[in-house]
DNA sequence: GTAGGGTTAG
């Protein structure tokens, strides 16, 4: 795809500088040298204007690349316009340049350049994204106090500030407002506060708000039914979201790629295989290309498939009753864990094969997913090769992988690997929490090497995190076994009496 | 001529 849009750029591009300059041997060659600013263009924000009005793409190849250009113009006289300064912040908001675009905007102002409804906008925008809603609001204040006219997009970023922090019910109210003041709102309007309500287990609000906006002539289109289809299946109400998949349908929206993922996700979590498989057919049917994500979802499930429950499932459908035998067989599969554990580890690497054979890139989360399921399914080997493999694919591991990588190893009795795994992921910048030393401290407890367990433990305290229950409990086991043999060295003859002692 | 943005995987 980047490679798609930055070839089309290109070709934009050549065919603009033929039109004013006829023809050019190699514009791209040309695009970033100096004597090709200072041929074409007198100064570098028409530079960066002639960019981003005829291609609508990021003027500055960084942020160095920016700043010099605003260091350049702002000793220009006549100064520029405030809408090109307005184009420059925008094209610095594409850059993700948040605190850059707050503190560039003050020296704006203070050449004298004074604000309008747009420049304002662009702060709000940046303090909305910076999660500082209230400094957004806070000029929202003053627009109203300059009697300027805040427009739509000025609501609506304001909207979706208050999403993005958690604010849902000042979103709401915020929105309710600009409906009772009349405001036309759009179907992007409507897409992010119903997005906001699901974020924040709203469903229900969701689903009033969804149906709403049809009444008020606002027709939601595939992403508004995904996100409703997606709540809908996070809440296993997965007939209700086949419902809407069918009535998008049938009112022409054609379900894209997100849309069949969350669907198929809701079946796969509710059991439901087969339908699953059916709509992945279904998709590639229709030339709906299944992503990494959806790829992701079908490797998960059958990583956790459960062959054992799923016989019993399948034994309660054809009426047989599972008896004392039957469950005994079932408890004592599920106490031998990695027998139970999950899964049909052929099929999930056999897709991961496909995966990579259809150039999607897998990524870290696929990796950790893999990592994990042959971690639990005793195959060490294998997870070992996939965690190499993730390097050679240029990929670093986050706590995730190293997570289930040393959770993996402890299992197999390989606790010093586990150790060194664990001691990289701390020196690769990792953030070692109360969870990750409390795995790794379980390990060396389970394989009773003291010594290095209880190293880890005073280090753990040392940095302010604490033993969890399970950790707790091996400990209290451990020295609970160990008060036995002491015991058992100082007298002989109470011996026989331990017998009853778990 | 200038501002904003929504959906899927551990």
């Amino acid at each position: 795809m980047k490679m798609t849009a930055w070839r089309s750029f290109h070709l934009q591009l050549q065919r603009a500088l033929r039109l004013r300059f006829g023809t050019i041997q190699s514009p791209t060659l040309l695009l970033f040298t100096n004597s090709f600013h200072s041929f074409t263009f007198h100064t570098t924000l028409q530079y960066a204007y002639f960019f981003t009005s005829n291609f609508q793409s990021a003027s500055f190849t960084d942020l160095d690349d920016a700043l010099a250009s605003f260091n350049h113009v702002i000793h220009m006289d006549p100064l520029p316009s405030r809408v090109q300064f307005s184009r420059f912040l925008s094209a610095l908001v594409k850059m993700k340049q948040y605190h850059t675009i707050i503190s560039l905007s003050k020296t704006i102002e203070l050449l004298g350049i004074s604000h309008d409804i747009y420049s304002l906008s662009i702060l709000i925008n940046c303090f909305c994204h910076l999660h500082l809603v209230d400094f957004g609001f806070s000029i929202f204040r003053k627009i109203l106090k300059f009697g300027l006219e805040p427009t739509i997009v000025t609501f609506f970023t304001l909207v979706n500030g208050l999403c993005k922090e958690g604010k849902i019910n000042q979103a709401i109210d915020f929105f309710s407002d600009l409906v009772a003041e009349g405001y036309q709102l759009d179907v992007h309007t409507y897409t992010i506060l119903i997005n906001g309500l699901r974020k924040f287990g709203k469903t229900n609000v969701a689903i009033g708000l969804f149906k709403g906006m049809v009444e008020r002539g606002c027709e939601p289109n595939a992403v508004t039914y995904t996100t409703i289809m997606d709540a809908l299946c996070k809440d296993n109400l997965v007939v209700e979201a086949l419902d809407l998949f069918s009535q998008m349908r049938n009112k022409g929206i054609s379900p894209n790629v997100i849309a069949y993922s969350c669907v198929i996700h809701g079946l796969c979590n509710i059991g439901k295989w087969n339908q699953a498989l059916a709509l992945l057919n279904e998709m590639v049917v229709h030339n709906i290309a299944p992503n990494a994500c959806t790829f992701t979802i079908l490797i998960d499930n059958l990583c956790k498939w459960n062959q054992a429950l799923a016989l019993l499932n399948k034994m309660v459908e054809q009426n047989l009753s599972p008896n004392v035998i039957s469950f005994s067989i079932l408890i004592d599969t599920l106490c031998k864990e990695g027998m139970v554990l999950e899964g049909d580890f052929d099929e999930a690497l056999a897709l991961f094969k496909a995966m990579e054979k259809s150039l999607l890139e897998p990524d870290l989360m696929i990796y950790s997913i893999l990592i994990d399921g042959m971690c639990k399914a005793a195959k060490i080997n294998d997870a070992k090769e996939l965690f190499c493999g993730l390097f050679e694919n240029g990929l670093q591991p986050d706590v995730y992988t190293c997570c289930a990588m040393i959770k993996g190893l402890c299992k197999e009795g390989l606790p010093n690997e586990a150790y060194k795994v664990f001691r990289e992921m701390e020196e690769g910048g990792c953030l070692l929490d109360n969870y990750y030393y409390n795995i790794i401290i379980q390990g060396f407890l389970k394989h009773k090497h003291i010594p290095r367990a209880r190293q880890l433990i005073d280090e753990m305290l040392g940095k302010g995190f604490s033993a969890d229950a399970m950790t707790n409990e091996l400990v209290a086991h451990l020295l609970h076994n160990n008060d036995l043999i002491l015991r058992k060295l100082e007298n002989h003859s109470e011996d026989s009496k331990d017998g009853n002692v778990k």
